[in-house]
DNA sequence: GAGTAAAAGTTGTCTACGCAACCACATAGA
DNA sequence: TCTATGTGGTTGCGTAGACAACTTTTACTC
């Protein structure tokens, strides 16, 4: 706890509050939208964000930071409900790829309105600068852990 | 979706993808130690922090963002394991507060030693004044959700 | 002071997800 | 080519947490 460590860990602290609290004014409004919970949303755009717009099932677990096993239920129920399908991969006959049906698509259109409205509203007093800012250096965060080799224990 | 919607909707998604990574390391060193799950922590450290040191059920529930019935089961089991103990509460004759013992309070030194070197190995990129920034500013979009709670300060 | 409304916690039920075992295919090595 | 090892994905099982119903206590109103 040195005083270094304070001000990152004051950082920390504010990303974990902010975090939960948007997310859960986010799950909120989605509900008293009677639209499907955020993490249909999540996979919905992940999806339609991912280059080839197929992606793989693994690539999907890995972008939502679920196990195989979650991915393969969550990817059950959006199937089950319509909203995507899931395809045989060409190069690899092992995989599966999922693409967004055209109901799924609209599906996505709706939710992002609810999901971009409640974000900004509460992001609306960061100023451009601020905003910018944090996009930067909180990606540098996020994008640290990926390279990172196994550490020293201590 | 104007472009001042598309800055702080970049800044969401940093602070979306850098607290799902870090939490993740987090939880998987925490694992690797043998140490209790992330959330016993973060019940033990909210705790710890409370003005009093004897919160209120509900007032962990909000501060941890869970129902009731979730900080019911688990303050349950972390009283199982003896890191913690209910006390009727005196004005109230409703209300439970939760008490750290000994046992808990050493093991939330423990996982606070393990919590503190993940976030730092995280944010070490993190300059003093990114850092400085990202706190003030999320602290902000954390306190602007209406309902703003006494939340103990970090 | 009686009666109603609201709040604090607990309990039961249901769903989502992690984990580990498993199958199918793929890639490397002899 | 045949085997060994690794990877992609699904399935079964166990657990954490949301939600709603319920009990007990408090606060409000007449």
């Amino acid at each position: 706890m040195q005083n270094l460590t304070n001000s990152h860990l004051g950082a920390w602290r504010a990303v974990v509050t902010s975090h939960a609290a948007v997310t859960e004014r986010v799950q909120r409004a989605l509900a008293a939208a009677d639209l499907p919970p955020l993490s249909w949303f999540e996979l919905l755009w992940a999806i339609e964000r991912s280059p080839t717009g197929r992606p793989r099932m693994s690539e999907l677990a890995e972008w939502l930071t679920l196990s195989r096993g979650g991915i393969t239920k969550l990817v059950d129920r959006l199937v089950e409900a319509g909203y995507l399908e899931r395809v045989s991969c060409s190069e690899d006959r092992r995989g599966l790829q999922a693409e967004l049906t055209a109901t799924g698509s609209s599906m996505l259109a709706e939710m992002r309105a609810v999901y971009d409205a409640e974000v900004e509203r509460h992001l609306r007093t960061l100023s451009p600068q601020e905003s910018q800012l944090i996009a930067i250096a909180l990606q540098r965060v996020a994008g640290s852990t990926c390279k990172e080799a196994t550490a020293p224990a201590i």
